[in-house]
DNA sequence: TTGTACGCGTTATCAA
DNA sequence: TTGATAACGCGTACAA
């Protein structure tokens, strides 16, 4: 309320160094038409005021923010910063900033978020929210907003998305598995509400066995360490073999110490491995087979695209990324 | 430039439904004096026009953004990631919205997004940056925007402040461990360019042990996963005991997975810790000694701090989290 | 209850 | 090279 009164204005500035606020506004945007000896005189009376001039102001005059919107679920998992880092980055570089919006587990939440994207006046913005559909992107595309969709196959006018291979490399996986003579059943880890990358791979899990005509496993776990751990505990306590498939590390991680804390052995006896890869399948013991994607690329190429779709020079606005299986030490091979 | 013509104003929704541009901006704002038969027309048709207000143009009328400024280093680390949800969560439910501002490794480029959060007209700030010094906050102050400042000790009229105990918890740990009669010497794992939390344990590191008259190292590695891998790996190869203090996890892991895939047993031969522990440290094999913090709760009291700060009524203007050693299966006890 | 008119801090288009 | 002046889209006293 009163930041109002401490805050100096362009027109102050004009004042005290005797010229009009049209020459400030010249010398701030760095425009000619300005003599010498004018230009300095205002730059010194800017810099003796400590005058800033206010975002808000030119964006509503110029239209342009220099803001990108990003739409990401709270989830706290490492590929997700990750991703986030590489966006960030690159909007750094190329004179952005970042607003975050955070959704949460309901599809009303990330609803009211689109909401903010709008009214926030972003110059685009970078959605990665498994709970929206194609129409509620559309919805933002309606008020001329550049969008990169990510995990979700959209493309419009301002609009291009960057999607993963994910589920072509599980199957390639399962049937490899079984090819090779592989002799335990495989589980499916189902973490309940988790989108639909996990969604996409439980479908193709099931489509793949069927295929083969071979058994499967589905098994729900919640989407924690500590819980899933316990849970685990308890399972190997009665069954000694299996072959399971997770998320991500943090539950991969878990059920592999459940399985060694029990005196069971990986891979040996328990198999495992991890659908979205980090560094830390690397790092835990045994080491992790996982599907490893460089989110911070994934982040990095959606914020170049969404730049050029903002320049409306977009060519590709489809772009996928391929998931390498990297085979490491819990699984046999 | 062009989605100006595309964007509809407050004042076509008020032509288009009979009133003036007051009147919709009653009905937008709630606030009452309006017919209800005339609220329902004009509500009618900002949903038939899909009118949606220019969060820019009711910033610069209200002064008010429900913007907060969040300053972190672009280092992809899970404890900033967590910081950062909780700081996320509680600006969520309170109605403000974060925007990004990382900083690369130099304090001009702290400097520059300072700038840059002065300009962007946020409600508030809230900086964990090492490169800044006081000067650089009491600047950002001068602006009177409200901010906290994370790790470092400055209270003002608009300014609060969010400090840990590791050094404290670093140097009993030290004493206690000759104490009881450990034998091995402790290596500090430095870390270049790595900011104050960690320049703080090092300097607490190095009193600690000349009080006591101990001999202690000093050695320096990247700040990778990988690197620190290798280089241990030769180190491991002619040195087969030691006591290593890792900034965070990470390191921590390279140093301990080194030596066990070098041959050498952990906590035996190789003992390590980690200063700023995750839940990792708990993941890996061995599980690692580190101080643990709740940076979900140190963002989230962060934030909570700065709301009243905003509404001048935070009382107490600095917070000291306790960091607590935890003890695991990288340390013998 | 409704409308008028001004202010918010800039940019941008003309004249001068 | 400069300076008025009109946008930009909205909130809000004040008047009607």
């Amino acid at each position: 309320m009163d930041n109002l009164k401490d805050r100096v204005t362009i027109y102050q500035v004009a004042q005290a160094a005797g010229v009009s606020l049209a020459t400030v506004s010249r010398v701030i945007n760095k425009q000619g038409n300005v003599t010498e000896a004018t230009r300095t005189r205002v730059e010194e009376t800017i810099k003796r005021l400590g005058y800033k001039p206010s975002g808000l102001a030119q964006a509503l005059a110029t239209n342009r923010t220099t803001n990108i919107g990003v739409v990401i679920p709270s989830a706290n998992y490492v590929y997700i910063a990750n991703m986030l880092n590489g966006v960030s980055e690159v909007a750094k570089e190329k004179g952005f900033v970042l607003t975050l919006f955070t959704t949460g587990r309901s599809r009303e939440d990330a609803l009211a978020m689109i909401e903010k994207v709008i009214v926030s006046h972003v110059d685009g913005a970078i959605i990665f929210d498994d709970e929206l559909d194609e129409e509620d992107v559309e919805k933002i595309n309606s008020y001329s907003c550049p969008t990169i969709v990510i995990n979700k196959k959209i493309v419009g006018e301002r609009t291009g998305c960057v999607n993963f291979s994910y589920g072509a490399v599980l199957e390639k996986l399962i049937k490899d598995y079984y090819a090779k003579g592989g002799e335990n059943e495989m589980t499916f880890i189902h973490v309940h509400n988790s989108g639909r990358l996990l969604g996409h791979c439980e479908r193709r899990f099931i489509a793949a066995h069927q295929e083969i005509n071979k058994e499967y496993h589905i098994m729900n776990v919640d989407d924690s360490y500590a819980r899933t751990y316990t849970d685990f505990t308890q399972y190997f306590a009665i069954h000694k073999k299996g072959y399971f498939i997770a998320y991500r590390d943090s539950i991969a991680a878990a059920i592999q110490n459940a399985a060694t804390d029990s005196g069971l052995r990986v891979p040996e006896d328990i198999e495992v491995v991890s659908l979205v890869g980090t560094k830390y399948a690397n790092i835990v013991r045994p080491s992790i087979t996982s599907m490893q994607l460089d989110w911070q690329e994934v982040g990095k190429r959606s914020m170049y695209m969404l730049i050029d779709l903002i320049k409306r020079e977009l060519e590709e606005k489809s772009y996928k990324f391929d998931a390498r299986l990297v085979e490491r030490n819990s699984t046999k091979h």
